[in-house]
DNA sequence: GAGACTTGCGAGAACGTTCTCACAAATCTT
DNA sequence: AAGATTTGTGAGAACGTTCTCGCAAGTCTC
């Protein structure tokens, strides 16, 4: 009841219709200081009655907490990683009370820089960033001396303190290739996602994400154990663009002694290399071979399946939710590195040329019957 | 230069540091007012030195606009609607100078009732929001009475005067049904998805979100349209769990004279065809065709590539953003129901039953040779 | 039953900005 | 050259909260 007012209610109107003060009807909103029982039922009734919805903004203002956190992520193309940790964070910032600004930077570090900016003026309590490079972190590192904690997530940044959250691609890709071996496969294609190339090299550029860098190494590694030589190795480095991807793919298939399975980086890859097999009527996990980093639907759906290094992308957004909040709330809190692990999730797509060695372009049967 | 200060440097402190006023140093960081030039220069000059950044919090408060709107977004399974949409959004909205909070409802009412208070105390300035129900809006309409723009997109709500952004997903459908019917077609599977229903169901629930009742609305235009009778008709509403929609898969494919087509509402529907017809060694576009709403980049990629009702996602999510700043910053203005045009992408997913009428598990030859 | 402590509440400041108003100085009129 | 207008600046209020402080009334202690 009462006259209708042109703005929403304040905590004003709230004391006045309940007849208390100011400082009165926000203790009993609030739940804090001291206050009688009576006084809180008497003021929620009044705030109910008008409707009344604190102002975050002036809370904010007064306390200097937003319960607001900061997303700086990368969402080009189908970036399997983007919808699930985005899911994540925002669940898990939600379930502790906070709420999530997000901006997305497709992988430019002025956009970036521009996004934290921006979220630093709307007083966020920290930030969760996808760095897009390794080599610039000042405008992190000034964040962080602004006593804004951050908390880095999929890709390390060398000589930031932050706290990141990455997977152990290292140890997923190698276990990939461990696989691909045992099942006979030796010519190996490598599709490597690379954000500084135009259009895709031979030559690895000087400077790859850490999560693409631990991919490679663990692909080097595997090889080096299980006997692969270099020769047997054929590595594109490769910009994002789908139709570069594309090319890429169709090189190393019309390579000589062509690979028996590529391995790719990401998703957005692994799709060329469906897309470029299929139109020249090779069949995954027959003419040729496929893994590829991140599980989806789509990999687990298909037939075959995709043979996939998956990483733990949900519990990875929330645990960097987790380490964010502690930080914010509990300043000074020794910062880390967290690696989780990854998996390898083996499907169809990659041939067992050991029971199969037929399917081998290069095979030469010893004896025809 | 100058002490150390524990906090954020203020308007105050450039003020200080340039020998003027709040009111001449805010002037010169604003571009408002009447201000020399000189001064501009100065106070510019003194933020600069102090790495001053304006708390857009305070700003906020004063001047009662956050240039942040809300987001409600539904962001379950794989649901390709997600990430395009948030993405056009995010980016979209800040071209034109606003950030967006973001939230997740799960599809839930609650949730979505929750989420909408808690951005308006965030003080948001208009909310853009995928309604996971037709039947309450309560909430919304509440938002716009206090001054709240609203943008519906993907789904109508009835008796609510926001503008919504939506889909043809009726011509859509329509022309998926009539593009199977002229590939000699008749059988046909429905696969709905209906959020109401538990398990699945050959029921129409008493109220389906208008998308899908558009989809469903077409289908049943394209099948009078082209003489497919009732009988031939396979429907089932089900829920959205994976393990759910497969069952529902299998239970179309063991109709007696099963559907040699396969409509579904959306992409986690199609991935369930995928799966349990790839256990079942039937290969899409030749044992069972398929057809989804929304393209993705591996129902493109695929062999052969599934034929879609494609929407403009990223055109849907832009225009709203566009028309909430509209309503923001010109208040009154008429609220609109826009639709945007679908099309029908055919790929080989959908056999071709005219050249190839073999392919029909109940085709009898008429005459031997 | 008088001092000590506890309880409940209100007055006023504070957060960092922008906006309104007032006013002095500079410039324009004729 | 005196009034009228324009220009540039500062003082202070305002946005809606929460927090600190002080004070009156109530309760305990011996």
């Amino acid at each position: 009841m009462g006259i209708a007012k042109s703005s929403a209610p304040t905590i004003v109107d709230v004391a006045n219709h309940a007849g208390v003060s100011r400082a009165t009807a926000s203790r009993a909103m609030g739940n804090y200081g001291r206050i009688s029982e009576d006084t809180v039922a008497k003021v929620r009734k009044a705030a109910e009655e008008l409707g009344y919805r604190p102002n975050q903004v002036a809370r904010a203002m007064r306390q200097g907490k937003t319960k607001t956190i900061g997303l700086v992520i990368i969402a080009d193309f189908t970036n399997a990683f983007f919808d699930r940790a985005t899911k994540a964070i925002v669940d898990a910032a939600k379930a502790r009370g906070y709420q999530v600004l997000i901006t997305n930077t497709d992988e430019e570090i002025e956009a970036e820089r521009q996004a934290v900016g921006t979220l630093l003026e709307k007083q966020v309590d920290g930030l969760i960033v996808v760095p897009s490079t390794a080599l610039v972190h000042d405008h992190l590192s000034a964040a962080m001396t602004g006593r804004k904690p951050v908390v880095l997530i999929d890709r390390r940044v060398d000589g930031i303190s932050a706290t990141s959250v990455t997977t152990d691609d290292f140890s997923g890709t190698d276990a990939a290739i461990r696989h691909a071996v045992s099942m006979g496969h030796q010519r190996m294609g490598f599709l490597i996602a690379a954000a500084g190339v135009k259009g895709f090299s031979e030559d690895r550029p000087a400077m790859l994400i850490s999560s693409v860098d631990d991919r490679v190494n663990g692909f080097l590694n595997g090889a080096a154990d299980t006997g692969i030589k270099p020769k047997q190795q054929h590595w594109l480095y490769c910009e994002g663009k789908p139709a570069i991807s594309e090319a890429a793919v169709a090189k190393l298939l019309d390579t000589p002694k062509r690979p028996t399975i590529i391995f790719t980086s990401n998703n957005d890859m692994a799709l060329s290399v469906l897309k470029v097999a299929g139109n020249r009527q090779l069949v995954i996990g027959r003419d040729i071979s496929l893994v590829t980093v991140d599980d989806s639907q789509w990999a687990a759906a298909m037939t075959p399946g995709i043979t996939v290094v998956a990483r733990p992308v949900e519990d990875l957004g929330a645990l960097a939710v987790d380490r964010l909040l502690s930080e914010i709330n509990y300043p000074g809190r020794p910062t880390e590195k967290i690696i989780l692990p990854t998996e390898l999730l083996t499907r169809g797509s990659v041939a067992n040329l050991k029971l199969r060695p037929e399917l081998d372009p290069e095979f030469k049967p010893r004896n025809q019957e």
